[in-house]
DNA sequence: GTTGCATAACTAATTTATTCGTTGTATATT
DNA sequence: AATATACAACGAATAAATTAGTTATGCAAC
């Protein structure tokens, strides 16, 4: 999956809040100061050149969604980064950020909960 | 923490691996096509303008090494994911990943193992 | 000392990303 | 129909990142 830049990130993060837009509708979502509307309605272009959204026409103007969900990019985002930081290993991150404390007793126990119940789910299906 | 840029990036994977190197070093570490010397001896530069590597003079020759650790650097990266893709909760992220499956069986009871000791530790200083 | 080689520093060239002015067209307004 | 408005498309201008050529300096070999 292609990478985003800072510029086309920005933008996909506010449409994958406000699930579509017109490119004025994203525009106000900038913060202060935002940026020109033309070049908004460029990054959305790029992106969807990119394959990153798509739009619906309602005769001139444009209402853009996304194609690629955040889940989907951030789960390749994270694949990657665990590949060049933690040598591929899930285990290495998650132990490596509980250990350096970034991750609260509350938060460790609610994960050990899921993993218990996804665990219990993959050993049932067998 | 300042970002790495992609070229950036891959200079300070190879530092990270070496420890400390001459420009040299590190070139014979790219893979085909390598990089001019110059080219690697620019990004280092500006690795250390950023205040990532610094370096030893040997007479007329530079040993390059790291100043920030790559667990330092992955932690900072790793928080900034964090916050823009599952609004800073850790636990949300790692039970994404753990519902996808991207994370085996095997893994998720390491991590159990581990966040169970570490949940000890943390009582115990009480 | 002169020549040749290795290296860091500097700088130029190229590529990629970002930003936004301009233009043309469709639609709405009168 | 004429004018105004809103928008997408285009493309120019700028900025940032990348790549590598050129230059200067120190050291080694002779």
């Amino acid at each position: 999956m292609r990478e985003l830049t800072r510029a086309e990130e920005e933008v996909m993060q506010i449409l994958w809040k406000i699930k579509k837009g017109f490119v004025k509708e994203i525009l106000e979502r900038f913060d202060e100061p935002k940026p020109a509307y033309n070049t908004v309605s460029t990054i959305v272009r790029i992106l969807q050149d990119k394959g990153f959204v798509t739009h619906k026409a309602y005769g001139r103007t444009h209402e853009y969604y996304p194609v690629v969900s955040k889940n989907d990019y951030s789960k390749s985002q994270l694949k990657t980064f665990v590949n060049d930081y933690f040598s591929n290993s899930f285990e290495k991150m998650v132990s490596f950020f509980a250990k350096e404390k970034s991750i609260s007793v509350k938060e460790m126990e609610d994960i050990m909960k899921i993993m218990e119940d996804e665990v219990e789910k993959q050993k049932v299906k067998r």
